[in-house]
DNA sequence: GAGTGGTCTAGACCACTCC
DNA sequence: GAGTGGTCTAGACCACTCT
């Protein structure tokens, strides 16, 4: 009778004290040791319910100086804006149309690989055949908050910018567009997970807790050809998706 | 030296084996008694690296029944093909675009709430202000994979068939095409986090597992009215998001 | 150094499925 | 009933911040 669980206890007193306004934006959490105090718990069971918490994005937590409510302000991502042919015709980068702070780019790295299926199906490649690959990744404040890699056929991107680290004004889009292949439209496909080992240590994300979404676009050129495909990873704290559409 | 931590260790030697292909789509992982046996560690921890996997999307677990490599084949929601006017203008469903399985809607519930802030401010009515609610599941073969709650300014629905359960062929927004408010452009807004206490309960979400969609979508008549407001919570592992648009 | 969050061992008990 | 996943107590130790 005693009510479901100890730690879903702990974790509704201290969300209804959040939601209630009795613990304000970016105040202290109790310490772990108060909450085994308190509701007579093992700190196990009180780190369970912070863990739930920080999952519904109400609470962040700072290895060895506490656990505080969450001010929620991503940057909200502005589709179809962001990708207008009018936006990198005239040499905009396409964060300059979210809202909110603009991320740094950095650690481009571009390479020759062999395509994975996935991409060999989508460019419209054989499996196993190489294609250029432009990997990067984006810090707020030296926050990462995501990654991106670019896959292209060698076919298109060989003796131009595009293999350059530096792809000049309006990008890689504005690029495509001087060679006869400027994109006409984008599919994007967007999936939310918890981050692989790999992508989590990218993200430099909190062992146990984050959660990214995960977005793959492809854009297709006039004659309806696959130019690019770009495989996306962002934490889904630092980013609020926007799409607009006509019915 | 030996390593980052023993719950890490054991995750990815299972994800290891998932990923080379020595545990297929749908084989049991080995039980939680075998992973302690097998790498010397506490019930806890192999549970904390199942857990692991679970967020991944590379697991899925039955109480009392077993962990088993998760197939993974979800709903992919298609804008804004499901919300052209060509379709419901011909008495299609939504969900007709969508691929995958069809859900069934349940439990649909039509009242008169008083306007929580946030639908107040985008309907255009003073807080506290009455408007219509209608909120309903979706289900897959029995299981709940959507919540969705639309708010509409009761001077459009008052005295219409959307205050009905059923709001026939078309659905809502053929009623407003009806009335002369057809929606003519949506904004839908995109975040993922844990699901609060209810919505995990009603979307039937184990215990300490689940992810959710939450979409905002507004719908704008020709004179650019807000006219619904649809707050959507999709369980994460039932759907995959698609958007296309032109540059 | 004191206080904090993060991970772990060892073992108990409960809830659920039927391998 | 046996085996399974899920939750918990009790206590140790480590890593990190500086309240």
């Amino acid at each position: 009778m005693a009510g479901p669980s100890e730690s879903r206890r702990v974790a509704d007193a201290l969300r209804a004290a959040i939601l209630g306004g009795e613990l304000a934006d970016g105040a202290r959490l109790p310490s772990l040791a108060a909450l085994v105090r308190e509701y007579g718990v093992t700190t196990d069971v009180a780190r369970h319910a912070i863990a739930a918490l920080r999952a519904e994005r109400l609470v962040v937590t700072r290895h060895g100086a506490g656990a505080y409510v969450s001010r929620f302000t991503p940057i909200t991502r502005r589709s179809p804006a962001r990708l207008s042919r009018d936006g990198w015709g005239q040499g905009q980068a396409i964060q300059d149309h979210d809202t909110g702070p603009r991320p740094r780019t950095v650690d481009i790295v571009v390479s020759e690989i062999r395509a994975p299926e996935m991409i060999a199906v989508a460019l419209g490649v054989r499996v196993g055949q190489k294609v250029l690959s432009r990997s990067r990744r984006f810090l707020v404040e030296d926050r990462p908050v995501q990654l991106s890699t670019s896959f292209l056929p060698l076919s298109l991107a060989r003796g131009t910018p595009i293999v350059y680290t530096d792809t000049g004004p309006g990008g890689l889009y504005a690029r495509l567009a001087d060679i006869g292949h400027a994109p006409a439209r984008f599919v994007e496909v967007v999936n939310a997970r918890a981050p692989h080992p790999d992508e989590r240590e990218a993200l430099e994300l909190p062992t146990t807790t984050g959660l990214v979404f995960e977005i793959t676009r492809r854009a297709y050129d006039d004659a309806d050809r696959c130019v690019e495909v770009n495989q996306m990873v962002l934490d889904t704290t630092a980013y609020t998706l926007e799409y607009r559409f006509p019915a």
